[in-house]
DNA sequence: AATGAATGAGGATTCATTCAT
DNA sequence: AATGAATGAATCCTCATTCAT
């Protein structure tokens, strides 16, 4: 595809995004169909494919935006703090956070667990990148003593992934009533002693990562 | 439906469920087609429905058998078990286990997510009843001070099954690289120091679960 | 077919008829499932095809009977009326109380106006008989003044029929509200009055075929 | 539905209704698939449903469709005939012919009968507006002396439908044969003896009816 | 005779995608 | 850019009929 777009064609494009990001935050990726989409947009169908090659791409590209997005608000929340558990307790807020409000990711899990093909593979690039990075504030705080060492740092970066995706999820269906900033500061508690090195105290993370987010807010 | 079966109806219905769970596990339940289930069994596509209304009732009837076991492996689990978190520790390493060896039930995860329809909803049972169970626990862990009571325990009890589900999700799908076992108690740890009050020993609740693990195994 | 069967063989067959006979009357044929049917009376699937071909010869057998019974009714209810109006008269009143009581014929008009196969060909034999007799009947009135000479005598034959069939077939579903007795007299006197010749008296009609009505009840 | 069509689209719709008419008439209702009137249409099968919601939905407009007309051929047919006989007369010409053109409708009759779903309700409303109009008609007549009172209205004039329906049903099927016009006026003559009072001239209302229906055609 | 199981040819409908204008 | 129309593969489900016991 890769078609140059006049302004008016830039919009028209982030319009359909938009609504299809609505579309599957509400009912999921499979069952949004390309009609609902357009219709939603108010346009007709045969402009979606003037715009993107197919479903999938659409798909493609919400998830790219989002990546790019989540790292952006990463880098931002981890502004100022130093202690790696400190850093663990600012990006889990943040991430429920994003995804709280950007519910349409939810739809990754639909996808995601498919068989591999070139689609799913790089719809799984969000989760990698993310637990990838995870992993390595684990392996530094495990080297600075102030992370568990007992379990495979891998395994925990996916492990406080799995509660942060989850966690969120079910609070989009309805399975636990909290606001977006209970539900925020009790992941990144959860996770925090979940992976916190014994002796440790997992408060004062909390309030690194919290004064921080407040300087950050003040300014 | 509720049809009087005999003794080889019975096997055959088995083997449907068994090839559709089998089927389900490696790509989903939308991705499988009826006729892919019976292919699989290698008999006629009209059987299907001899001992199934539809596709959704062999999902519920393949769902509650789960539920039913799942249950009872809880329930054995947790023998001799007293303390909460001993019984969280406990219950953690069966879960994982259990989901790990009925990987179709990742299938639940693309359909819980969707529209609250009649489906959905009673599907949403199972998990649904493990939080209860979960959040009781919780409860009178907080009671007895022995578990963290400056967060909300229904919300607790969904991080620790949010973490259980998708990490074994992640292994599932191929991102976590470690063995069920190692998996089970990782994350029996993680949700075991995550809710634990702050000077208990997360350790001790390893080694009663574990302990009574043994003494069962022995048995 | 032509199956020798028990006297227990005879009475499960004519159940199946019964069962048949109601579901055809309630739903008409297309709309009976041959499941429906063994359910209705209780037995397995596979034995509807000990008794019948298939379900075109059920229904055939049904017919069959019917055009007997039906024939034989016409026979008594002309027994003692000489005049053709008069037992035209009869014979309408005789018909109009078997369909009524037959209703299961409805189906025939769901198969009857079907393409030209052999199935159809048969069962329209029916009507074709009662046809033919009345056009004679109407041939005779004709000859002896008694009926219009100005119209085709088949196809006021048919015309007959055509009033009778489809008068019961509107009570039967609801859109005449009347007992099949007043039904019965209205349609006998609608078609003889059509038929009369100018002058002629079809109440005459009326009270010989009353009159035989009466005698022979009393018998 | 209700979507906004082209020209093109209006076209192509008019032409799917007017092959599924031929279809059903050829074979009937159920007889027909979606596919064969696609096939005779020359189109994709998916272009149906661009167009219909589904098969009830066509068949239900093809019959609001017939309605329409139905009630303006009858209107123009009464023109100028004052005596309720008269328009009894020339009503049922009319409807003859009607019938006679549009054997579509006999498909009409294999669904009627059906089981009271929502669909069924919606098909009769063709004849029940038509046995309603005719009952008022024979009111009047009744009221006047032309008509025999010594009947139920309402029957009466689903004894006049009956026999047209029903007639025009058995030359459909080859069991009248007889061309149109010849049907008509038998059918006609037919009706208004049979309810015709005592001592009325029929012969007065066929004058009347056919008085007026030449000087409408030499206008 | 009787049963429950098994078969497989349909038939309706959906929906992503392409096309002509 | 934009539209409405058109395509056809895919998929669920039905049901008459046959089969093995």
């Amino acid at each position: 595809m890769e078609r140059r777009l006049t302004r008016q064609g830039e919009a028209r494009k982030a319009e359909l995004l938009a609504h299809a990001a609505r579309l599957f935050a509400e009912r999921g990726y499979q069952q949004t169909r390309v009609i609902d989409i357009v219709r939603s947009a108010g346009v007709a169908k045969g402009l979606f494919y003037w715009y993107f090659d197919n479903k999938d791409a659409l798909f493609r590209e919400l998830i790219g935006e989002m990546r790019e997005r989540l790292r952006a608000e990463q880098t931002v929340a981890l502004v100022g703090v130093g202690s790696p558990l400190g850093r663990l307790f600012a990006g889990t807020l943040a991430s429920v956070r994003f995804l709280a409000a950007h519910r349409e990711l939810y739809a990754l899990m639909q996808i995601e667990g498919q068989t591999g093909d070139a689609f799913t593979d790089e719809l799984r690039e969000t989760t990698t990148a993310h637990a990838r990075d995870t992993g390595t504030l684990i392996e530094a705080g495990q080297a600075d003593g102030t992370i568990r060492a007992d379990d495979d740092p891998t395994t925990l970066a996916h492990a406080v992934l799995a509660t942060v995706i989850h966690l969120v999820y079910f609070q989009r269906t309805g399975r636990v009533e909290e606001s977006v900033d209970g539900l925020a500061t009790t992941a990144a508690r959860f996770v925090t002693h979940a992976i916190a090195a014994t002796g440790q105290d997992a408060h004062a993370a909390e309030r690194e990562a919290m004064g921080a987010f407040v300087a950050m807010a003040t300014n």
